[in-house]
DNA sequence: GTCAACCGGATTGTCGACAAGAAAGACGCC
DNA sequence: GGCGTCTTTCTTGTCGACAATCCGGTTGAC
């Protein structure tokens, strides 16, 4: 790991908890490739390449000192993600949500968020959430209360990549990160919507004490409020962060 | 074109209502490519390549017509999919899926189908689902009784499209197509199954029944239900239909 | 007779070169 | 001077050839 440092603001979206996912199984075995694909990845989701860049692949191909076919490779991969677009004869750009996109994105996780929540109660042994349950007690709210944002989005973070981790289901976990590294940045943006954090807070106290109770059916039910009540933020505020 | 013909008794998994998804576009936009990809993902689904099945790149090249490079951006392709598996300098086998998996594959399948329905449900128009609502009544029950499973699975083919058409999520379309296209030919052993085909019409009337009223949650609800018990099923005679 | 090493054939991985197409600029015409 | 057209240049798309690797059979030694 360790990523090469600066410019990855976005709550490393791209590669940490799973490699690469496992149900969907991963592209390019090659080291060099491998890179590049990373770096792309981090790049798209920290906005380091915002939306409607274009990608040019002897451009890429000399940075990384790779061949252009290893370039094209991985642009293909990206496009299947739906990280870029490519149009026949012109090339890549990366790709741009639209509103409908998003709601779209939304509602996938939404359902499948919920079934990583359940899965994760269901399997692991409640006591084990306690310490996240403390987490984001008194702490996180002071966290908030004093602007300091980061650290909530780190929380945020570490909550999913446990979740994640516990639900075993290898084939959510790999679409769950690929949802995620298309909605990163626009969640980072939504946190800042005044009231946004403390409400998500309040939200994952409740789901988490599902959590803790051992109750997956109503842990699922929260987390996909959760999910809704963002989604609807994002309706409100979207001229703001889009 | 016109794949030889017979050995395609998988309900058409790979192209039919949706070309190629949305929310994650299409790869290979050439005609030839999308040819042998298309291709390769029926025989896939239909056990024409059974799992463990070698697909060899020149072979694959000669007998379309095409440049082994484009043979390997499809198997690529599919590599993404999780429809082959690509060892490092020992090609691609058609995946084999371990029970597991499938089990993976029902849970992720329960919440993006509930979801689907949800959509629909509360997308299109009630009366629009009555004709739906008729064919699984007396003439399903019949087909059934009859031994005639080629027409009930034709029937829920349909039932399938039409939601996914009406949903009006391109995402979700996408991924319930990656995901259907690697169970297909699952479900349609399990439909052998003593009377799973007749549980399962009985959980799609009710289903049917809430669209029919739009009562978009109910439907989500029953439609979750409905896969669970597919996934019991499943559970249970994993020993004949693996 | 069994095992190990070796070698030939086959298959995949990688790359550079060529061709086709599109964007930008120059030129001429109205 | 504005506009359409042609040319140039750049970018992408495609392919064939070469190198690396692996599988199978064969040969030899113990």
């Amino acid at each position: 790991m360790q990523r090469d440092s600066g410019a990855a603001p976005v709550g490393d979206a791209a590669g940490s908890g799973t490699p690469a996912g496992g149900g969907v199984p991963r592209r390019g075995a090659r080291p060099e490739t491998l890179d590049l694909m990373h770096a792309l990845r981090g790049r798209i989701a920290s906005h380091e390449l915002p939306p409607g860049a274009k990608l040019r692949e002897q451009e890429l191909a000399d940075e990384f000192g790779v061949s252009r076919a290893r370039v094209r490779d991985v642009l293909a991969a990206l496009e299947q993600r739906g990280l870029v677009e490519r149009i026949p004869n012109r090339g890549a750009v990366v790709t741009r949500l639209t509103p409908r996109q998003v709601c779209e994105l939304y509602e996938t996780r939404e359902v499948l968020e919920g079934l990583a929540v359940r899965l994760a109660t269901a399997n692991a042994p409640a006591e084990g959430w306690q310490d996240l349950v403390e987490a984001f007690g008194a702490p996180a709210e002071r966290d908030i209360r004093s602007g300091d944002l980061e650290a909530y989005a780190e929380l945020l973070a570490g909550f999913r990549r446990r979740v994640i981790e516990a639900c075993g289901n290898d084939l959510v976990t790999a679409l769950l990160d690929a949802l995620h590294e298309r909605t990163a940045y626009l969640v980072r943006r939504l946190i800042l919507v005044p009231g946004r954090a403390l409400d998500g807070l309040h939200e994952h106290r409740a789901v988490l004490g599902a959590m803790r109770r051992g109750d997956a059916d109503e842990a699922e039910r929260l987390k996909r409020a959760n999910i809704r009540a963002a989604a609807a933020c994002f309706r409100r505020y979207q001229r703001f962060v889009l």
